[in-house]
RNA sequence: GGGCCUGUAGCUCAAUUGGUUAGAGCAGAGCGCUCAUAACGCUUUGGUUGCAGGUUCGAGUCCUGCCGGGCCUACCA
């Protein structure tokens, strides 16, 4: 039994997430967290909401709420959606909480000891009417390139140029519209990725069998210019983490907060801390799995994210462990995602284009989105999600290949034996020659999955399921049943079977249909089947089920059209 | 501008890392079955692997150029 840490990028507060963010972190760290489990391994699943920065501001200005009110509100929301999609966390956190304060002070002290930060002076843009510093791309104004009158301060987006906010022609704020702008003296923390860059090239070196994706960008931030630059890990806003030095005041940086990329990664860790206490646990329960000293010494990490965090996962954060000189635990293996694109463009949560996580809850259950999502999930390059396809493969897999397979052979049962698995015959050449197709699929289907090929272990999956619409034509008990009735019961025996083996194996993908499908056979016998042949005699002759509702109601084409049309336009 | 990824059947994707005749699912066509959600099974039609060159006994795979799509480029997160 092996100990595996997972943690799933944490999604940021201001608003609901779409379902392009769930495909890129969280489905799929949900999908290898519970095939860890059902294979028996020790595992902590942890996810938080990202509440710090200038958006959540925003947000919360917007909705006419103190920041924390509505983090906290925001937290509650995501939570709830979260659970609706089954996404089975040990523990839903917030970067906010006292445990990340606590960590994110202690790493900056940390730092600072090891001569890891400088301090910087720098000029930036002061917003009077806004009372706050103003991030670059919070600076609207004229691009001096191309005349653009919406260019930002960071880059024009018209003709691409890179800006200096103070190359805008009259700037103005983005958030309030004001031209009342002055550059103001500052003074900020940076830490010293440079000066870690060696170890962290040696690192990624090592890691041979990530992804392409991640490690070239990892490498191109690594040697790109200059090499890797140290960043800037503070900001001038109110929400946040204050700046201290461990325990104690850091002066001069009064009234500052460590930004919002410094501390989100440590919340995969107070996160951990933040678990502990929900579960009435003491301090070595969660150390054990983040410190290499005190028992993290055989936890395997994997993080699951979308390429756009790749950086942060790649190299801040390990900078911040690496460079704090403890032994904190650094990620095993790190799976990115490329995007999931949305009818012909991209899903965006400000335009509020696509489907939405609450939307599409609200449409069908979340076994329909589990199973197109995650076997159409965006590995090798960015996927495209289209009504059209997103009916036909779900009406396919779900309804015709399994749901329709349950159906037909508890039905079959029900009028011929009764809702009793049937007594009499046994196993023949048949059913010996499809238990060792099942159990070479499965072993397949055991590597993708620990490979986490989320696609390929979709696909063979849906292949064992077909494996049983096979079987029953070929073994056709509706034929046998009249001329050998022992016959007929033991394939009858065996469909059932099959029906519990389905549950237990598909589990991972399809959480609430699996429990069903046990719960109609009347059972919570969910062992793994590493003897496919006794997985197939779990359920003996005499055992009592229930014949299931319809496990997937499938999508009309009426159904399809109004979804369509509804989520054609933006968000209202 | 620079860097990285990508282009394979009508659609969505594979191809053991340079090795026989490029494979699956869906859609299409034909046949079979009648237990089942008009479901299932079997058979089958689709390819000049974006284009043009090159290296090699051999290229979807490596190199060069061109065309198209995407991402990143460090103060949104």
């Amino acid at each position: 039994m092996a100990r595996i840490l997972i943690t799933s990028a944490i999604p940021y507060i201001n608003g609901i997430k779409h379902l392009g963010n769930l495909v890129g972190s969280q489905l799929p760290a949900d999908l290898f967290a519970r095939y860890c489990r059902a294979r028996g391994h020790e595992v902590l699943f942890l996810c938080a909401t990202d509440e710090h920065g200038t958006p959540a501001e925003l947000a919360a200005a917007k909705a006419g709420k103190p920041v924390a009110e509505y983090c906290a509100e925001m937290h509650q929301v995501q939570a709830g959606i979260a659970r609706g999609f089954g996404l089975s966390f040990d523990h839903f956190g917030r970067s906010s909480s006292p445990q990340n304060h606590r960590l994110t002070q202690h790493f900056a002290g940390k730092l600072a000891e090891n001569g890891l930060i400088r301090e910087v002076s720098e000029r930036q843009v002061y917003s009077v009417a806004d009372g706050r510093f103003l991030p670059d791309r919070y600076i609207e104004g004229t691009c001096p390139n191309c005349g653009y009158d919406k260019a930002r301060g960071d880059q024009c987006e018209n003709c691409t140029k890179q800006l200096d906010p103070t190359d805008l022609i009259d700037p103005r704020s983005a958030i309030s519209g004001s031209t009342d702008l002055e550059v103001r003296e500052t003074k900020h923390l940076y830490l010293r990725q440079s000066a870690l860059k060696d170890d962290l090239d040696r690192w990624i070196d090592s890691k041979t069998d990530w992804p392409i994706l991640t490690t070239s960008i990892a490498k191109k931030w690594l040697h790109d210019g200059d090499g890797l630059q140290d960043r800037g890990i503070t900001r001038d806003l109110d929400w946040g983490i204050p700046v201290k030095k461990g325990t104690e005041d850091w002066p001069g940086m009064e009234g500052k907060v460590f930004y919002v990329w410094f501390d989100a990664p440590i919340e995969y860790i107070a996160c951990a801390a933040e678990w502990a206490e929900a579960q009435g646990l003491d301090e070595a329960a969660w150390q054990r799995w983040w410190r290499t000293d005190k028992g993290a010494g055989d936890v395997r990490y994997v993080q699951f994210m979308g390429k756009d965090n790749v950086p942060f996962h790649t190299l801040s954060f390990p900078a911040t462990i690496l460079g704090s000189g403890e032994p904190w635990k650094l990620v095993d293996h790190l799976k990115s995602f490329n995007y999931l694109n949305y009818d012909g463009g991209q899903f965006s949560t400000s335009q509020g284009r696509g489907v939405f996580m609450d939307q599409a809850l609200a449409i069908l259950p979340a076994d329909y989105w589990r199973w197109w999502l995650l076997s159409h999930a965006p590995e090798s390059s960015d996927s495209e999600f289209t009504w059209e396809n997103f009916q036909a493969a779900v009406n396919k897999d779900l309804a015709d290949v399994l749901g329709n397979f349950v159906s037909r052979i508890t039905k079959f049962c029900r009028s011929k034996f009764g809702e009793t698995v049937p007594e009499g015959g046994e196993y023949g050449p048949e059913e010996v020659a499809l238990i060792a197709d099942l159990a070479d699929r499965i072993r397949a289907y055991e590597g993708f999955m620990e490979g986490m090929e989320v696609r390929k272990s979709a696909q063979e999956l849906r292949a064992i399921w077909a494996l049983g619409n096979e079987y029953l034509q070929a073994a056709a008990p509706w034929v046998t049943v009249k001329t050998d009735p022992d016959r007929a019961a033991a394939q009858v025996r065996f469909g059932l079977n099959l029906i519990r083996l389905y549950a237990v194996l598909s589990s991972p993908f399809i959480p609430a249909t699996s429990a069903a499908m046990l719960e109609a056979m009347r059972t919570d016998n969910a062992s793994w089947p590493g003897d496919v042949a006794a997985a197939l005699s779990a359920l003996p002759p005499g055992h009592g089920f229930t014949v299931p509702e319809v496990l997937f109601a499938k999508i009309t084409d009426e159904q399809r059209e109004e979804w369509q049309a509804r989520f054609a336009g933006p968000r209202g």
